[in-house]
DNA sequence: TTCTTAATGATACTTTTTTTCATCAAAAGA
DNA sequence: TCTTTTGATGAAAAAAAGTATCATTAAGAA
């Protein structure tokens, strides 16, 4: 409710408009628990707003992004797909069985390594991508109890 | 010279032949200073070999991925491309500018905050991408002097 | 050298993403 | 209230990216 209110807050400073199309992306990323690909945000979408367009969704994608209210997830293969994302939480955790994901805060940890790693190279270190993979704590039961 | 001794063998050992294709590939990839996608790689490898295809490119970067001689690096926008990777060093840090990339080592930084990671949300842990961007110092340099 | 078979590259095909454009609808102004 | 303006949409088409098939080639062992 409080996060509906946000995202409608953040489209409206930012000049956009508030429409159906767009609450039915938000609505799909909110109920999902794991990065979904376009494809997969335009099927659900379409069983909320039948006629949503997938052109819309990459575009209502794309300004989402741009407003730091989604981010993209990458995997090892390259294939990617879009996760909800609290202000201030960039880095993503994400299950390599299930998919699902969850993010957590880091900031402190890579400040030194960054640091360091500023020293070594000359670089002049801006921006940052981490991301870890695993098993959630449902799916190390499952493989625990199927591996006794 | 000595890569070259190390990526042959490496071939060799996994029962693989070494072919023009796969030098070519390896050459591109050795003068290349930043991530370069299949298609520019392609493009790059027909002046050493005309008649090089684009499948045999995937075919090959999928190899050299699989015996980590190539990593594959992301970008905020999604669009990746792949490096010639040092073994054990898997993060990399590229310019944003010129898209130079480099890598470097920080599994110990990594370490403290995996573990905390792991406590709080239960996930157990295995694989991780880190990759940095900003500016390299010829870049740095640039833009340095174009803005007195 | 010869032989076996992994590897190649041309072609066709599927999937994903971008572009274009006519239409629609929500704000803004008279 | 009624236009007018402009943002947003979705269909269609085009472009780009990646994958599968298969006859041919050539690497490397015998």
């Amino acid at each position: 409710m409080i996060l509906e209110l946000q995202w409608e807050a953040l489209l409206s400073r930012a000049g956009c408009r508030i429409t159906e199309p767009r609450r039915v992306v938000m609505r799909v990323l909110e109920q999902a628990q794991r990065p979904l690909t376009p494809q997969e945000i335009l099927e659900r979408g379409k069983l909320l707003h039948p006629n949503l367009g997938l052109v819309t969704v990459y575009r209502t994608l794309e300004l989402f992004e741009s407003l730091d209210l989604v981010c993209l997830v990458h995997r090892e293969g390259g294939c990617h797909g879009y996760l909800l994302s609290a202000p201030g939480h960039r880095h993503v955790l994400m299950c390599d069985s299930c998919g699902r994901a969850v993010e957590f805060p880091g900031q402190d940890d890579l400040a030194q390594l960054i640091d360091r790693v500023q020293q070594h190279t000359g670089y002049a270190v801006g921006d940052h991508l981490l991301q870890l993979f695993g098993l959630c704590p449902e799916c190390q039961e499952a493989s625990g109890s199927s591996v006794p």
